[in-house]
DNA sequence: TAGTGCGGGGGCA
DNA sequence: TGCCCCCGCACTA
């Protein structure tokens, strides 16, 4: 699967290749490049990586945040910036805990179908909540083809919930194809075939503190396991490198995909930005941090997944396992939210200094136009994917908005 | 049907 | 001039 990035031996220390003095607007960039960054799913903050030309993510532009194509009228140049996160605008709890947090489609009028599908747990509205972790705009990624290499580059702080990344929702939707198939010449199998009960769920970290965890997290795999519908993500390798992945769909493995998905909100950003909240947003961002810490000082290298997708679910590594890579920057492994956000303009600063600062940056106010849509209730719709655990999480505030600057 | 990439074009500073 | 966004189109799975 990735053959591509084995073959270029992808590093292992953590250390991406940005301290190299490019940007990805020079007019040359590096060109002996003799290793690879590994990929990096969950990019944040001001980053630079390089990857092979070999690499099947990075050959996709892959990112586990929800990107769309922007328009930079330069075509060597591929810009996307980040659309944020789809949330219940009530911030629901269903009855197993969990919590709404949607990958926006990236298509707009699949974007606005599935808001206008309402959450699929309380029927309130949904809303996008829009990234803004770029000088009031979104978070950008930049890819450019280069030689034997691509260059990525962000720029931003993401300042929202993560959503369900990208490979998991196509290991998810592989998985649900497969089951149905299955299921098909299988009738026991049947029942729940078509819904994805599970899909993106996550728990927060006040859902499952470690203490109890484990317990929840093992009955609710039971429960999973005996029920009918069981995606398998067998595109997805649990953070194992490709050799290592087990095509055969077996309750082992389906049980850790499960507790991969509770857990994987346990480094989301909880269910943050909303206006009067900002306490229980900070708490969420910080328990995901100090997870991804944990983790990141436990890990050495992402092809060993040493900790991240436990047989129980209350495991929250959530960051590890959230990408096949689970080695996020230093940054974000290292510092809560609150610490990043207070580390950004030094950091950005940094980042300018360094490489001067991006003529894009003009410091207008984020406006969310058409952005930040909120529709009407719809029936409903348990199977839609992306709800994620949260046993006892406190409700928030349902107001959400956004002061001039567009930050809250 | 949705994701992706490309490009035209208008608005803004 | 450069960046933002919207929109449409073509291609792909
Ligand atoms: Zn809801
Ligand atoms: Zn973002």
């Amino acid at each position: 699967m990735l053959k591509g990035v084995d073959e270029i031996a992808p590093r292992c220390d953590f250390t991406p290749l940005n301290g190299m003095s490019w940007d990805i607007n020079d007019l040359m960039l590096p060109q002996d490049v003799k290793q690879a960054d590994s990929f990096q799913e969950w990019t944040d903050s001001y980053e630079k990586y390089i990857y092979s030309s070999n690499d099947k993510h990075a050959q996709r532009h892959l990112s586990g945040w929800a990107m769309r194509n922007t328009n930079n009228h330069n075509a060597r140049i591929l810009k996307k910036s980040c659309l944020g996160v789809v949330v219940c605008s009530k911030d629901c709890t269903t009855m197993d805990g969990s919590k709404i947090h949607l990958r926006p489609a990236i298509c707009d009028k699949a974007r606005q179908k599935q808001q206008k599908k309402g959450c699929p747990n309380c029927h309130a509205p949904l809303t996008l909540l829009c990234c803004r972790g770029h000088g009031g705009y979104p978070v950008t990624n930049f890819w450019r083809h280069e030689g034997s290499s691509i260059f990525f580059q962000s720029k931003g702080l993401h300042d929202h919930p993560k959503p369900e990344s990208k490979l998991e929702a196509e290991a998810r939707k592989s998985v649900c194809r497969k089951r149905a198939s299955v299921s098909l010449k299988s009738p026991s199998l049947k029942t729940t075939q078509e819904s994805e009960p599970f899909a993106g769920i996550m728990p927060s970290q006040e859902a499952f503190p470690p203490a109890i965890s484990s317990h929840l997290g093992d009955n609710f795999q039971n429960e999973i396991a005996d029920s009918l519908c069981i995606p398998y993500p067998s595109g997805f390798n649990f953070g194992k490198t490709p050799s290592m992945v087990d095509s055969s769909a077996d309750m082992d493995d389906i049980g850790r995909y499960y507790g991969r998905c509770l857990q994987y909100a346990a480094g989301n950003y909880g269910c943050g930005n909303f206006t009067g909240s900002l306490k229980a947003c900070d708490s969420n961002y910080e328990y995901g941090d100090n997870w991804s810490r944990i983790i990141s000082s436990l890990n050495v290298c992402p092809s060993k997944p040493v900790l991240g997708y436990a047989h129980d679910s209350g495991n929250y590594p959530y960051e590890a396992a959230a990408s096949q890579n689970f080695l996020d920057t230093p940054l974000q492994n290292s510092y809560t939210m609150s610490e990043k956000r207070a580390a950004l303009p030094g950091l950005k600063q940094d980042f300018e200094q360094k490489w001067g600062e991006d003529s894009c940056e003009k410091k207008q106010p984020w406006n969310c136009k058409n952005s930040c849509i909120t529709t009407a209730g719809y029936p409903l719709c348990q199977e839609d994917p992306c709800f994620e655990m949260n046993n006892f999480s406190q409700p928030f505030p349902l107001v959400m908005k956004t002061n001039d600057q567009g930050f809250y």
